[in-house]
DNA sequence: CTGAAAGCGCTTACAG
DNA sequence: CTGAAAGCGCTTACAG
């Protein structure tokens, strides 16, 4: 009789443990211990005995126990709010090949950050199960009460493109602004000097930081934004079609139009057809993202690449390097980590 | 002077364990446990005493701690190996919906299916990290290696629309084959008797069947599928840009092609453009998923809504209510959960 | 209805 | 270079 779940002889079938190990290799399970974890200080024939007897057996440790008697969970946490599916995947499929680098496991946590109880949600999840970082992307990564909490648990976190409280946390971020700005370069350079906006959602940080680009290039040249060229959106398509409407129903219309993401400029070239307006004949359309979309519809979409799953790897790249770093202090400031965009050009602009 | 982890006051910023609130409360930490897992047994005033005591301490029970001790492990995997990025945050956040209702939590274990270590791979994780269940999408619900495995390990699992191995484990999915005939026959009911048939990824099971929905419902109409008409495709945009090629290259074209996903559609319907060929009026096109561009391509294209979202909260909720469920026997032989569909007319198709 | 003891499988802090 | 002891925060199996 054995505990009432049976494990069976060692490996045979039921997981071994670190006892098991260690009695096969004659040695404590502290010396089988450092061995699994490349410490130090281990005679050279002690370390292979033990791991010829962990292979022997297919010892694994077990995570679990790992954690609750260490300071590790290898468990990091991906907080998010946004229905972009590509922008997600991509997102998690960075932050996995870093994490898997390092034997870490990667725990979803979509939120929704307009629930009234979110703060409480986080709390009560980061006392739950101790995860030893978290990585946030926008908007939650703009909301204070939502980094308070984590900071109240005594988790790292690492924020992905965040627009408020810089310097609060690492960060890792693409130049959103310098972005916008070259993609009305662009625009300005194929000959458009009337060139519309749709801004994305306002609680995304992004959106401001691209109609800052947009107006910067626009005036580094001589033009005026016109107010009656720049319609709110949401980054929905939906919300692309209304601005799409509402833009293209002016007195005057512009030759160009610069949508903060792509969802919206699609939804900004379905109301261009349905108002008869042809693209890019009478107006030049550009989005932001790079969705793979933007090669589904005709014509393709000009726009910016953003680097997100690069951003993803090193956001956990930035949590794990801490974590084997020194216990001490949490590394001298470390500074944000900008990636590069890129702008890539379709068939959705012509020359004016 | 306490452990090297200061958790400081009880509540006080660290956090509180079982211990605090069993001395707060003035029980053992039998009784706590017992409250905080509604178990029997309890007298109402000691019960409420400690739940009192619970959230006077802002106590969690420490998820890792129960793991160890007990013999779940709250923790739910879902393994897959599929680039379409809604399909993945679909039944992320199905499983996630379900797994939440009873305090889960979802880990992401994304794989490569072609892995020449992918069970390896898979029995190490399992030894790792003591799960209490797994959800198995295409292609990996159908490779024999990858069952094995996890029957080895001794986890539940359920299979998402799988193809091979009916019976050998709980499973979900949608008729397939059902669907696909549903589709041809709407083709037919349009006036179309010359359908063309792009196969999906021979590796899916999902293929096999939409290619036998297909030809059954010819078949029922006295057609016979024309061989230089069914293309070989891999579910990606490229490959269905292929097939459309190849297939509007041969010497009569039928007056409709039927895709066996979204994705394969849109690349068929960019090689029609490329002819000449106008949709829908010199060819009907349809799709199969409704996949998100599905609604971004003009014209929007006629398809099959699968209910991936529905399925994973189903796969979830087999394995949890299981789990819930009386210790003893897997429930007599859980029946498969066959979920609808749902035929989305658009404008892809047109009368013949 | 309640609790004391043992133990889950590891790491920590220490001693030698 | 190595190990014995204690403990992480819970649940299990019992006893009363």
């Amino acid at each position: 009789m054995r505990t009432p779940k049976d494990r069976g002889v060692p490996g045979a079938g039921g997981t071994s443990t670190i006892n098991d190990v260690a009695r096969l290799a004659g040695v404590s399970i502290k010396t089988v211990s450092r061995v699994m974890n490349n410490e130090p200080n281990v005679r050279p024939e002690t370390r292979q005995k033990v791991q010829e007897a962990a292979t022997l057996l297919h010892y694994r440790p077990n995570l679990l126990a790992r954690s609750l008697a260490g300071s590790r969970s290898f468990l990091i946490g991906l907080f998010y709010d946004n229905p972009n599916a590509a922008y997600i995947t991509d997102m998690q499929r960075g932050v996995i090949t870093r994490a898997r680098e390092q034997g870490y496991h990667l725990l979803i946590e979509p939120q929704d950050s307009h629930a009234p109880d979110l703060v409480s949600k986080i709390s009560s999840l980061l006392a739950t199960i101790r995860l030893d970082g978290v990585i946030l992307t926008p908007p939650l990564c703009d909301m204070a009460v939502v980094l308070h909490a984590i900071e109240a648990a005594g988790v790292p976190y690492v924020r992905v493109s965040p627009f408020l409280n810089p310097g609060r946390s690492p960060c890792v971020r693409m130049d959103e602004t310098q972005a916008a700005y070259e993609m009305t370069r662009h625009l300005i350079a194929m000959g458009h000097r009337d060139i519309g906006f749709i801004r994305g959602h306002p609680e995304h940080g992004g959106s401001h930081q691209r109609y800052e680009g947009f107006v910067r290039a626009l005036r580094e040249s001589q033009i005026e934004p016109r107010p009656e060229w720049v319609k709110q959106g949401y980054f929905s398509y939906e919300s692309g079609v209304e601005a799409g409407r509402s833009l293209f129903a002016e007195k005057t219309r512009p030759t160009a139009v610069f949508s903060s993401n792509d969802y919206m400029a699609f939804g900004v070239m379905a109301s261009a057809q349905q108002a008869g307006i042809r693209i890019p004949e009478d107006v030049s359309i550009t989005g932001f993202d790079d969705v793979p979309g933007a090669m589904l519809v005709w014509p393709h979409v000009t726009t910016i690449r953003q680097p997100v799953e690069a951003l993803a790897y090193a956001a956990a790249d930035i949590l794990l390097t801490r974590q084997e770093g020194e216990e001490g202090e949490p590394a001298p400031q470390a500074p944000d980590r900008l990636l590069p965009f890129a702008l890539i050009e379709r068939q959705s602009v012509r020359r004016a």
